[in-house]
RNA sequence: GCCCCCGUAGCUCAGUGGAUAGAGCAUCCCCCUCCUAAGGGGAGGGUCACACGUUCGAUUCGUGUCGGGGGCACCA
């Protein structure tokens, strides 16, 4: 319909401005008076034309051929052109949804070409917290947004099993393991001091398997082996993390190993190729990537005094190797402390010079998230000692609220987790909210117990009601804001999405009564219904959130 | 000092180069003989932080100032 209308505006621009090329923009006005469509085209061409936009917009209506789908038009405020549809046009999108089921608003825009999504990618020192919920609820929605909008989706978890956080998780169990109490001087100054480091000592005292989902291992015992104590201590943690994603409903394609950058030799290469490229020097003993040629402030070390690397260089290795899988889009969420690499993994990508475009990796970069509980600030766990984890949020507010919540704000800005508004069994809560539409129009049809088959051959013409009219525009829009959430990746336009197509529906389920006598009426408003219960479920879906039949 | 994000109703947050800036909560009023009141309708509440600039038009774009948060190592 949009595409529709902008090429019949386009022949009217070209009669009444044939020299003259312009972007025809429509929106959906806000107000319903405004019509179903808008453009400003009247007003965009009154500078080149010299002419005022409402003798423009005049001189466009009389130019636009007719359509049979609009109903009329008019001019509004300084010269805006408003279209009102036909009411049977209107209707239509409601044979559309009920005809294309769950693949509505879904659309091939990303012609199937591979994307990868990493998120979450914490290491395994302790359980998911809080913030790594924000990344593991947008991550996901992000993925699943992209796969509706046809690409072919890869959802990866990166982590670094060996590094200086991973021997401090190693002595931390150790210590433990000798019953060193958390409190104790011997035990390790900045030592991980969670009551969970407890369980892990206990489970390789008895010679414990674990298995997670990417490895499996078996602890020897020995408090002498410390490879297998941390061996053990990293699958324990990680297969933790498996129960608190599984717990949050995700599930990842691809575990990637930061140390298999190193035994692959991965590492290496990209340093030799980064010197290849002549954008490396030496200088004090170290070796320095002169990230400056690529839009840094100053040049930065790869290679330090004492032979190590620093952490972007095996960044740039890996992500070398996601472009090398194939993925002609990356997109990772991240924390926002993560900003400051940003620069220098792109900058090292371009430096490699193997066709790798200038702004890729995208970046999607989270803010914090605070936690609150009766109006304070909520900072200890039990679990975890330091921070709040996702397992107990899950627990407290369950899967739906704490996905909804966390997913439903624009990750650019800080978070406020309202525990009490989440636990809301009420209008308070969102998630609630939608749910409830969804769960009052499966009620309406379970007590109308015909064949919903039928819905899609009704007469649709009965639909004429403004709350009727309102819905059908709701619905209509569903696609270009699953296009537009997915272009922005901003899942939170579909969370609010939703919000406003419940508030539609509980405004009309108030208003008219749905299982009447006039058998035309009662099934075109069970049609309307029924696309509507349609569309919360695929939206629902997208958010990964429950659509419940009853509450 | 430099970089990034944010500043919109009492609170939590949406939104947009255009038409009267929205929602929920909170406050006040109204609506179940009726498909789930976990709902609906209404009232009040705003200098869109501030200044300047670009524009026919700026809350939206640019620059600067102020305020909040985060990041600025041969840590990861």
């Amino acid at each position: 319909m949009k595409t529709h209308l902008t090429q019949l505006l386009a022949i009217a621009a070209k009669t009444i401005a044939p020299e003259l090329q312009v972007d025809i923009l429509l929106e959906r006005p806000k107000s319903a008076e405004h019509g179903d469509f808008a453009t400003n085209l009247a007003l965009v061409l009154a500078k080149p034309l010299k002419l005022n936009p409402r003798a423009i917009a005049t001189q466009l209506i009389a130019a636009l051929p007719s359509s049979d789908y609009i109903a009329k038009t008019e001019i509004a405020g300084a010269g805006f052109i408003n279209f009102f549809l036909n009411s049977q046009s209107q209707q239509k999108v409601v044979k559309d949804i009920l005809q294309a089921g769950q693949h509505y608003g879904r659309n091939q825009n990303g012609q199937g070409q591979k994307v990868q999504v990493e998120f979450v990618s914490a290491n395994p020192t302790g359980p998911l917290h809080v913030g790594h919920g924000r990344g593991a609820a947008v991550g996901d929605c992000l993925a699943r947004l992209l796969n509706a909008n046809g690409w072919d989706v890869t959802r990866e978890f990166y982590y670094n099993d060996a590094g200086a956080q991973i021997d401090n998780l190693t002595i931390s169990v150790l210590a433990r393991c000798k019953g060193i109490s958390t409190e104790h001087e011997s035990f390790p100054e900045n030592g991980y001091r969670g009551e969970y480091i407890n369980d892990i000592a206990a489970a390789f005292l008895t010679k414990h398997t674990v298995i997670a989902d990417d490895i499996e291992v078996t602890a020897s015992g020995d408090i002498n082996d410390l490879d297998s104590i941390r061996a053990f201590s990293v699958a324990y943690l990680r297969h933790e993390q498996d129960l608190d994603l599984k717990a949050f409903q995700i599930k990842f394609d691809v575990f990637s190993l930061e140390s298999a950058l190193y035994t692959t030799g991965k590492v290496k290469e990209t340093v030799q190729a980064l010197i290849n490229s002549g954008h490396t020097y030496e200088a004090n003993d170290a070796l320095w990537l002169k990230t400056t040629d690529f839009g840094d402030d100053k040049d930065r070390v790869m290679r330090k005094t004492d032979g190590s690397y620093t952490y972007f260089v095996p960044d740039i290795a890996y992500h070398t190797d996601k472009w090398n899988r194939g993925f002609v889009r990356v997109i990772n969420e991240q924390g926002a402390d993560h900003h400051s690499t940003i620069t220098r993994v792109r900058a090292g990508l371009q430096a490699l010079n193997i066709g790798i475009p200038k702004g890729w990796p995208d970046y999607v970069l989270h803010q914090m998230v605070t936690v609150m509980r009766g109006g304070e600030e909520v900072k200890l766990s039990k679990r975890a000692g330091s921070y709040v984890t996702l397992r107990d949020l899950i627990e407290e507010v369950g899967c739906d609220a704490t996905r909804y919540f966390l997913a439903a704000r624009r990750a650019d800005s800080q978070l406020v987790f309202d525990i009490d508004l989440a636990r809301a069994q009420t209008n308070d809560n969102p998630v609630f909210y939608i749910q409830y539409a969804h769960a009052r129009i499966c009620s309406v049809l379970a007590q109308w117990n015909g064949d919903k088959s039928v819905l899609l051959n009704v007469d649709l013409s009965p639909l004429e009601n403004p709350h009727e009219t309102a819905l059908l525009q709701r619905l209509s829009a569903y696609p270009e804001t699953v296009e537009n959430a997915a272009n922005e990746l901003a899942p939170h336009v579909i969370a609010n999405y939703l919000k406003d197509l419940a508030s539609d529906l509980h405004s009309y389920y108030n208003e008219y009564k749905f299982l009447i006598d006039d058998e035309t009426v009662k099934m075109a408003r069970l049609s309307l219904i029924c696309a509507t219960q349609q569309v919360l479920r695929n939206g629902l879906d997208l958010l990964g959130v429950t659509a419940k039949e009853r509450m």
